[in-house]
DNA sequence: ATATGTGATATGTGATCACAAAGGAAGTAG
DNA sequence: CTACTTCCTTTGTGATCACATATCACATAT
């Protein structure tokens, strides 16, 4: 039996690090980046930087320009259509997701759901749990390409996120509306979920293109 | 007012060059692909090489395994799903796309209808055409993310779409069904047109399916 | 003073070289 | 004859160098 060591190349690691970046809105929509600056920065050659911006742009989160690369912005319009794909395919994962869920998985959901009522007061903090919430129960769809379609919708819209979750009231809301979808997920009630998904996205689309 | 130049990088061509080779099944599902030896063939250096592998592994056309690049092969499990995710993403496209339709792009797309009954008799020709009458109705849905996703996926199963297009039976059918959905799309008639467009993709997979 | 042309700088792109790790082949011990 | 070890080949990865083009600044001419 082998070990399987986790080699993580240097072209992954500097993707996954500018992501974060991007995502976390270090590097904000729209600001420049350029290949040798961010391989200086850090430490290592402009080839695994170029593999990483290439993936990136693939991704949509970057834009090759005739001369530099830009953090790609978004239109308000964008961002409420990229939401409204949400919906429709973030059902349908629920949908597969359903007949896979055991009692102990939604239990794990319930508890991260608790952790995250008590962290309303960091933005950051519940940002990532909350990603991680919907996320996690996405992943019993048994779909690869959808997982990863979800989850590349979501990885684009959330530097805009900050709008959102820098309102604390729209914390405590969102809360509220978390609880009432992993209770309609308990029940498998898929109808009520859809109602409470599509609600949760309005909101959320509501709150970010009035403070847009 | 200056006259756009198209420049073409060498990795655009490389990565158009071989995304053309794996859907059009040159190079098969499973396929070992080596970077050097694309670079040979081209006559290039391993680098653009490099860079179009890696957006063709963003886009989940290959995989990068411990040793050498292949192919990516799909279940028919996952055959099924992408189609499925097709049926609502593509109901939705068409959604958005109704309001900007206008009656000469109907016209457009009937003509291309008719132009495609006189291929039933040539796969790889209707294939193109095929591909071409539906992605050019979704692109009037004003979402160049949703435009984006759709043709990936559709990209992604076009390697098995040989089986579809090689049952003769299976075109004429096919066109049946088109020309009843651009029948819907000129009224407008979005219910009917799931209906439609839900039995065509059904058709679709149960056809490859079966002869998986 | 403004516009145009020219040169310098910045920056993405491509080629080549070197390296490390994995897989396979061949040789040797039991 | 089998199994293990060793060496070589294959192949992806990263660094460095060279190049082409776009942008910007400055100078010069009208």
């Amino acid at each position: 039996m082998t070990k399987q060591i986790k080699v993580e190349s240097i072209h992954e690691k500097v993707y996954q690090r500018l992501r974060e970046e991007i995502t976390s809105s270090e590097l904000a929509p729209g600001e420049k980046i350029t290949i040798r600056q961010v391989a200086d920065m850090y430490g290592v050659s402009v080839m695994p930087v170029r593999e990483a911006l290439r993936q990136l742009h693939t991704e949509g989160l970057v834009n090759y320009e005739r001369t530099g690369v830009t953090v790609k912005a978004l239109s308000a319009h964008e961002i409420q259509q990229i939401i409204e794909i949400r919906k429709r395919l973030e059902l349908l994962a629920m949908e597969w997701a359903l007949p896979n869920l055991k009692k102990e998985d939604i239990k794990k959901s319930e508890e991260m759901l608790e952790a995250m009522d008590q962290r309303t007061d960091d933005d950051n903090d519940w940002r990532l749990l909350n990603k991680e919430f919907h996320l996690t129960l996405y992943s019993y769809c048994g779909s690869q390409q959808l997982e990863q379609i979800i989850e590349n919708l979501w990885v684009s819209i959330e530097p805009y996120m900050r709008i959102y979750t820098s309102t604390v009231s729209s914390l405590e809301f969102a809360q509220e509306q978390h609880h009432e979808m992993l209770h309609s997920i308990k029940h498998k009630n898929l109808d009520e979920f859809e109602k409470l998904l599509n609600n949760h996205l309005n909101h959320t689309a509501k709150v970010i293109l009035d403070n847009f």
